[in-house]
DNA sequence: GCAAAAGTGTTTCTTCTACACCCATGA
DNA sequence: TCATGGGTGTAGAAGAAACACTTTTGC
């Protein structure tokens, strides 16, 4: 019996968009921030949102995700994964929208981090202080799973890199995982830890505010790749 | 400056389509299985592909999912999970279209598992036995990543007991461990770990083909769930 | 009684944890 | 010289891995 009802029915969908959504971190002033966008139409007019937009026709989502970051807010992003895909029938009031949210990370720079827009339309928001009302279709939530995908993956994989410079001390480390996880950690215990993996590469050291200079490392990245592949794993 | 430059422009998506697909892991004859689907109908005609369809419209991608594999296979769904959207520009010759996989697991059963088409059509295949060309559109990939997934996933949740009956004796489940990951794991280490969780309910004792009887357990998983929001992580 | 499968206990080793101590620098 | 941040070492606890022994059944 070949299943040759598969024909078109009635409720089948006809008219809907789909669009990219980034839930972007970063590391600034010892402590962990995402950007939000005031919307200035409606839907949600004045409401919280994250950052995205549709999907062009050439371009795969990563892509469109990577470019629109890029043309919108000038960030170069350091790391970017797929974090999952929203698509409940009434989660947008115009018509069926599905959106593809990517989860980002970009590293630690000179420059105070903004783009040039004023601060009623779009701002940084530590992720513990985020907005409690006034979100947006479902972007809370999109923002609420890539936090807890954050706690989940520092852990078991250096992401945590991924927010500092190039050149990083194992202090500055070790304070992203506890800003992160609400710890505090032993810092001797850490950076033995860190050191055995064999992955931290010295580079200089530079003197710290107060005492003796840091060393600085960087990550030994092609490395880690290849020993992934092999198929160990980290307990970061 | 407002951002009024965001009108359509000529590169912008016009036409396309969303539907699911599922990679779905059941395990027979002490080794893991998926099913495929011969396809009938060009493109990609007479090449395998996994089971799933478009998302109708007053409904979630998710529930898409499970009522496509109870209407075409009937197929009882013990863990559904999202996998991964794809949605590379060329990945259907016919116009745009994007995936939304999900990772499915069913429990053993009595019941020789097949949903009454000739095995030209659908057939279930082993997964270190898959077929290594003439699939269809991208299902090859997203294949690997489940499978990909399933080794990973099953060291840290529990989801090794959804590929099995409620009642079940460690014996079967260090075998779907095996199995899964191609290790040979302590048998006695093994229970050893698991007992030492309290989530295993003992129920009643079977005989075993030769030998003592072994018992059988249930999992707790209403304790399961209630332990994990408390933060706590099981290597399983 | 013997082989096969199930269940329990013990010893050893590795890893994590909690500390104490030393070093280099600026005020 | 003292307070501060950076770096190293060591003892105990906890967990993982290796392994030996007993029990219960079918033939």
């Amino acid at each position: 019996m070949p299943p040759s009802r598969k024909a078109a029915r009635p409720t089948e969908l006809s008219s809907f968009i789909v669009s990219v959504d980034s839930v972007i971190f970063a590391y600034m002033n010892q402590a962990v921030y995402i950007p939000l966008i005031m919307r200035a139409v409606e839907p949600f007019q004045n409401c919280w949102s994250l950052p995205g937009g549709p999907i062009l026709e050439k371009e795969t989502p990563e892509s469109a995700c990577l470019r629109k970051l890029e043309e919108d807010m000038g960030l170069k992003v350091e790391y970017l994964e797929q974090l999952y895909t929203f698509g409940a029938p009434d989660r947008d009031p115009r018509k069926r929208a599905f959106s593809i949210s990517y989860f980002a990370l970009i590293a630690e720079s000179e420059e105070p981090l903004s783009w040039g827009q004023d601060s009623r339309t779009a701002q940084w928001f530590h992720i513990d202080q985020l907005p409690e009302v006034g979100w947006a279709f479902d972007h809370q939530q999109i923002v609420q799973m890539a936090i807890k995908r954050l706690r989940a993956k520092l852990s078991y994989e250096p992401i945590g890199l991924s927010l500092l410079a190039e050149e990083f001390s194992l202090s500055e480390l070790k304070r992203i995982y506890d800003v992160i996880l609400g710890t505090e950690l032993d810092r001797r215990n850490f950076q033995k830890k860190l050191k055995s993996t064999g992955l931290l590469i010295p580079t200089r050291t530079v003197p710290s505010p107060r005492g003796k200079p840091s060393q600085l490392y960087r990550f030994d990245e092609a490395r880690y790749k290849q020993l992934k592949e092999e198929g160990l794993s980290f307990g970061f």
